[in-house]
DNA sequence: CTGAAAGCGCTTACAG
DNA sequence: CTGAAAGCGCTTACAG
């Protein structure tokens, strides 16, 4: 039964009142008699009781736990949002459930299940999809989508101008002299990363150099395919001599090929990431990244979805914010090879 | 009042059937007509009924929620161990909650309190601290350390052989010829950090180089407080040829801390990490580290915790695991040097 | 300022 | 195989 601690039943009886004025001497002090009060509060000393929280639960029907849908937990980018979402859901008392749902629509829908068994009270999603409950209206629930977002979907959403970014990191390496400039992209599946190839073909038809497909390969965000798809870059026997890559382990993993292929980063080939995950600033070369407001866009995320606590009928919003450019080691000036071409057919 | 879904008792009616009826069919279908339970079925469908998850627990008292205590959820050596934790939870239907504590204790108390207002069933806790609440036999609840331990403390616990660990990488060093090692330690409230310097020192005596205590620096787990460390090291003029660090961020900290004085790794000096985190490999150099079997750590110690729920009475253990030297590019031989000592007193 | 009572939505002995 | 009823531990109108 209730192995642990005692219930309001038991404070009630040692103090010699009603149960509900335990119940009202620890929600709501003032409207109790001072003595009262204090006997109260003794039996509660005594008895180490602490209120079920089920029980206030099922009555209140707030579980005051949210959960927090993360795609891969184990990429720091998103330890960071993480971050801002549980230091607004502490300071608001709220506690945040992990989904880590590893690109995995099925652990995505145990999670999302929660909510329809009143587990949770609502979900900050980062992942790019929305719940199919979300569409019908009779069981919509609170939901934030941050970091990604769906184009057409009608949730409140907080996300980056990835477009505006991946202009920035393509026209820093144009600005170098650079113009044969490669692009590990994302996952098409997700919508920021459509968005930032979108930026880099802008930024580079903006310079009037034509895009050129063969420039670009595909990643799934993890650093092993960062690897992959530069030595497919390669391969292909287009010259090149910068890579932006659609996000930090990415360019990693192209800086990894890149060694092992005796290229120099920056002198042969620029490598530029997105994100500036903390580990960015201690790789060698440091990399030259796009950096997100991670921190800040959790803390916002989280924010949004107190609002719709408070107001089931608060109208959706996009929040887009601004990146910013942090140039570091891994981008240099093009120059002029002399003898071979940076990079060949056959390397 | 329930906005979303129906209630046990809506299908009950729709299904002509009780609600205990329609309860059993939900739990226990055998025991329901065939008939009756195709009934209730439909009703189910019809009114796309979820059983609320805070009744059952009311009833039940399981919350089938498991809170995961972790010190940095930023560190991506946690984000495996919480994988393999989250594997086996959801695996037995358990949900697990993440409670980053950011090596704050209050936090952590804010935490190990979800566990008296019963709403989570018990704690792995990946920090090394026992809650004070252990100690009082009457509030006794389901318990297990992982990764870090508190040696006597009564609690199962499961983590690595440390002090081997750390042998296993000075010795290392030793065997490349080093005789100057220094030692990037963690902070020594965690009984690991104390047993990695003691495996450090145990392999230095073994080999009879006598134990330095100016080559040994502090840290705190992070890459910043890596490079601090090695800026003290090198500042008190003792020469060194090796670092063995007591995680892999410090010894990134370390191998920048190093390049920025010009310093190669490893020609110059040697740099040894502890915990083999995913990024080690892509490091330039790949860094050299003892791995620990962290998936399969958080898979035990949740198999641990799931053990305890079983069975409450169930004896407290220890299990230690071992660990493995993984040996890359960034650890070489000691190399005699022409000219100048490779680390003196005016780098 | 306080108490008796209803009820949140389930599960499960107890009868039949 | 099924139903009526108690009860998990609270909160909160409703009276007084």
């Amino acid at each position: 039964m209730n192995r642990r601690g005692a219930t309001i039943r038991q404070v009630a009886a040692a103090a010699g009142v009603s149960v509900a004025t335990v119940s009202r001497a620890i929600e709501n002090p003032k409207i109790v008699a001072p003595e009262t009060q204090s006997r109260v509060q003794r039996a509660i000393q005594e008895l180490g009781y602490v209120p079920n929280a089920q029980s206030q639960i099922l009555r209140t029907s707030r579980t005051r736990l949210v959960v927090a849908l993360v795609p891969d937990i184990a990429n720091p980018f998103f330890s960071e949002v993480i971050r801002g979402i549980e230091q607004v859901a502490n300071a608001n008392r709220y506690s945040v459930l992990l989904g880590d749902t590893q690109y995995d629509s099925a652990r995505e829908q145990g999670y999302i299940s929660m909510i329809a068994a009143r587990q949770a009270d609502g979900v900050v999603s980062l992942v790019p999809r929305i719940p199919k409950e979300l569409a019908q209206s009779q069981s919509r629930f609170p939901f934030v989508n941050a970091c990604e977002y769906v184009p057409d979907a009608n949730v409140t959403s907080l996300y980056v101008d990835n477009v505006a970014g991946a202009m920035k990191a393509t026209s820093h390496l144009i600005t170098l002299g650079h113009r044969r400039i490669a692009h590990i992209r994302g996952p098409m599946t997700s919508q920021i990363c459509v968005d930032r190839q979108k930026g880099y073909e802008q930024a580079l038809r903006r310079a009037r150099i034509s895009v050129n497909k063969s420039l670009i390969s595909a990643g799934d965000f993890t650093v092993e395919s960062g690897i992959r798809a530069t030595g497919e870059l390669l391969s292909r026997g287009e010259e090149l001599t910068a890579i932006f890559c659609a996000n930090d382990d990415m360019a990693f993993g192209a800086m990894q090929a890149l060694r092992a292929r005796k290229l120099d980063v920056p002198t042969d080939v620029s490598v530029v990431g997105f994100d500036d995950i903390r580990y960015s600033r201690h790789f060698h070369p440091a990399l030259t990244t796009v950096a997100q407001p991670k921190f800040e866009l959790g803390r916002s995320a989280m924010a949004a979805l107190l609002e719709i606590f408070a107001d089931a009928n608060a109208l959706p919003y996009k929040r887009v914010f601004a990146t910013e450019l942090v140039v570091r080691d891994s981008t240099g000036p093009w120059r002029e090879i002399i003898g071979p071409k940076p990079v060949r057919k056959s390397v």
